[in-house]
Formats: C-alpha cells, structure tokens, sequence
DNA sequence: GTTTGGTATCTGGTATACCAAGGTCGCCGG
DNA sequence: CCGGCGACCTTGGTATACCAGATACCAAAC
C-alpha cells in the first residue's frame, strides 16, 4: 500500500532570502560563545549583506526578527549588538520554563499512552546513577531528550514552542552546568521518580516533582554561574 | 544648587516609522473583531502604506514583526492575512496561562510584601458575590487588574511579558466569556481564597488555586465557546 | 598638553524601482 | 454554451539610492 505509491515531496520552494538569512544568522549566533569577553558583539549589516551575497532588504528583515526574539539589538544610527542576557534573566527563564514544563507533565499524565511512558522509562532507566559520570556527553543529550519528551507528551504544542524558544537563549548557560557529576546523578534520580509519578498517573506529584527538579537548575546557576 | 542649573530632560526622540506603524497596526487588528464572518482579514502592503502616509518599507518591517508574532501570516505572492487562531490554540494559549500565572503565584508568596498582598485583598474584597453581576464592566477591568498584579507580585518580568503577548491573543475571546453573572460569582469567590492563601504564604496552595481558577476558564471556553 | 569645534565617515531608516510568481478575466476554439 | 489558454494585473521579494543622526578623528585655539 504504501511502496507502490509516488512518493511525492510537495515542497521544494526555496524559502526566502530573508527566511534563510534569518536562519543562517541565527544559529551562527548561537554558535558562537556570546559571553566571551573578547566576543566582537557587534553585527554590520552592509558587511554582512556582502557575505550573504544578497543586499540590505532581507538581511534587514532578519535583523527585525532576531531584534523581536531579543537576540539581537538595532541601535538607530548606532550600531546592530548580539544581545548578552544578564544572570537574571537567565534565571528568569529558568523559572518559566519550571512553569511550563511542571504544566506539561501534569497533563502528560493525562494525554500520554502506557507505550509512551514506558518509552520515557527507558530513557531514564539506561543510565546507572553510579556510572552517569563517564558517559556526560551521551547523558547531556539523552537529558534534553527526556524533557522534551515530557513536553511531547503534554500534547500541547505551545508548550513546546516557548520551549524552544526559551531553550536557544539558555543554550549557551546549559553546557556550563550539566557536566558536573553530582548533579549529573541526582539528575538521574530526579527522573526515576518523575516517571513513576507519571506511570501512576499522579499529576500533582509529577507536577510538583518536574518542577523541583528545573528549580535545583535554576539554584544551581543562581549560586554557582557566572557570566562574562 | 539645584534651582539654578539647567534642567533638561533627555529624552524626546520620536520612534520610528516602522516601530509607529507596528504599533498602530497592532492595535487596528485587535480593535478589529476578527471573528466575525464577514471580516476582511486582507491586507494590501500598498494600500495601507499609503494610508500611513509612509512606503512599503517601514510598512513591511512592521508586517514582519507581526508576522513573527502570528497576528499576520504573510504569504508569498499571495497576500498577507490576519491571523484567526484555533479553538485548540486558544484552550491551549489558556493552559499555558494557567502555568505561568501559578508559578507567578508561588513567587508571589515569597516575593510580595504584607502591604501589597493587602492592596490585592482590597481588590478581591471590593466586589459583592450577590451583587458582581450589577457592575459587569468595571469588574471585568478589575478582574484583569487583579490577574496582572499577581504577575507583578511575582517580581519574574518574564513571566509578565510572555502573559501579555498571550493576552494580546485571547482579548477578542475574553470578552465573550466575562460578561457571564454566574461565572463572576464563582470568579470573586476565587480571588478571595487565592489571596487568602497568598496571605498565609502558602506557596503550593496558592499555585493550585490560580491554576485551577485558569483551567476553569479553559474548560468554560472549550464547552461554551464557538469562534466562527 | 588640553580642550573645543568642525568635518569626514559610518550606520541604520526610508523611499523607490523593478522582478518574478499567482491570480484574474476574457478571448478564442470547439 | 463550455472549456482551455494566455495576456494582464496584483502581490510580495529584492536591490539600490539617498537621508539624517551618531561617531571618530583631526586641527586650531588656548
């Protein structure tokens, strides 16, 4: 039924000048350390209109959105500057993103099939709380993965979306602070008990548990990161 | 010494023309009842670039901003049209709501000092139970004063500004589902034990009050409400 | 040597012209 | 009368030119 069948991809429109621009630049932007105090932060637009290949007009709407998403600054008549979130909006953040994923578990527990709970099991049982500390770049990855299944699970997009967005602003912060194996272990624990919660469909319990666990984050980079 | 010095004041600078005509064609459409059937959701770059006086380029600047934001949705070659949202986004625009207000909450509870949360209970108690269906419209503008001061308790500017981008969005719904006597009587109600528990500083209970007085609302909208 | 004022230059803001892709509508053939 | 097809028109996308404010630098005056 489905190997007979032309398999027809209906897109093929390049995007925009401006759309793929805006996407160059912004993951360009978060590739770089934006807190290193020698980062040149300041962007040029007929400079970089000349290395896109393209002229000011869609480079110009890539910089309007970037300025929108706040990853970036126009100064009128100043200059264009990579904008540095200050400690407390990191936290901020942190704190939000506790909010919404503490929602998004409770209604996980809710919207989510036994197969995908026990998917999510899976993930939080394969790391040995004693030996996590010698597989952190695995872990690191397998960690996000766990919370934006949570989020997958909550069947609510929009949770997801600010996810996202919040997420590309933490980015930077996150690899500062999840490589350190204590925290790496009660992380591991913290799970376990998230997916029991879920398993037993306890949505306080799971709600208060996903939160206090983003919270010990965001404690974790109140008292031990400090930019610049 | 200090009254013969000039005294100047530093700022005067008028925004731009893109920043002005954002913001005017933002409150446009949301001025705008979009829902009704009738509604032109099109809108015409040249047309309205004329009618602000200003070219397509501030025009457009201001359209990709609104773009970005998912008031408009811009489609090449083909038109830019204003934006309805979904049943299914709104209820989920309320859920997240619901989260972010009941973190706001919690933080509230530490955050907030004896006279502020005591300004609040002046606002919870000032309306009558019996009587709130008499004075619809000021308690409609007193509800959302009550609902943004607990945001502002929080002290989390984050939280404040992620709530008015969504308010921006479910304003064309509120006003359907407010101007209801018995859902009022329930609502002062709500706000008199949310306060008492801000009050007692009890952190988890008031995060669940908020929370379950939000997702009250949701259910409402989605039972009762029909766009279109 | 320091201060001051002018000026060259750089930067983002705006206007305008042109392009290519979709849509519309009417001519033309059946 | 109906259907197809093509010229024309509309629409957003892009390039470019020019403007005014901000900055930096330099020279003249003290």
């Amino acid at each position: 039924m489905s190997g007979n069948a032309l398999k027809i991809r209906p897109i093929a429109e390049p995007a925009s000048l401006g759309q793929r621009i805006y996407e160059e630049l912004k993951s360009a932007i978060q590739a770089m350390n934006i807190y290193d105090p020698d980062a040149d932060l300041r962007l040029d637009e007929r400079g970089l209109s000349q290395r896109f290949g393209a002229s000011r007009t869609p480079l110009r709407e890539a910089l309007t959105r970037l300025d929108q998403e706040g990853l970036v600054k126009v100064l009128p008549r100043r200059g264009i500057l990579i904008v540095r979130k200050t400690k407390a909006e990191i936290l901020e953040m942190i704190t939000v993103w506790a909010a919404l994923e503490s929602m998004a578990a409770r209604l996980a527990c809710e919207a989510a099939s036994d197969e995908e709970i026990a998917e999510l099991a899976r993930l939080a049982e394969s790391y040995d709380v004693e030996h996590v500390g010698e597989h952190m770049t695995e872990y690191s990855d397998d960690n996000i993965r766990f919370h934006s299944s949570i989020i997958r699970l909550s069947r609510c997009n929009l949770i997801g979306e600010m996810t996202d967005a919040l997420f590309m602003h933490v980015r930077a912060i996150r690899n500062r602070t999840i490589f350190e194996q204590d925290r790496a272990k009660r992380s591991v624990q913290d799970h376990r008990g998230i997916v029991k919660a879920l398993a037993e469909r306890d949505g306080d319990k799971v709600s208060d548990l996903v939160r206090e666990h983003t919270m010990k984050l965001r404690d974790h980079v109140k008292k031990h990161v400090d930019l610049e």
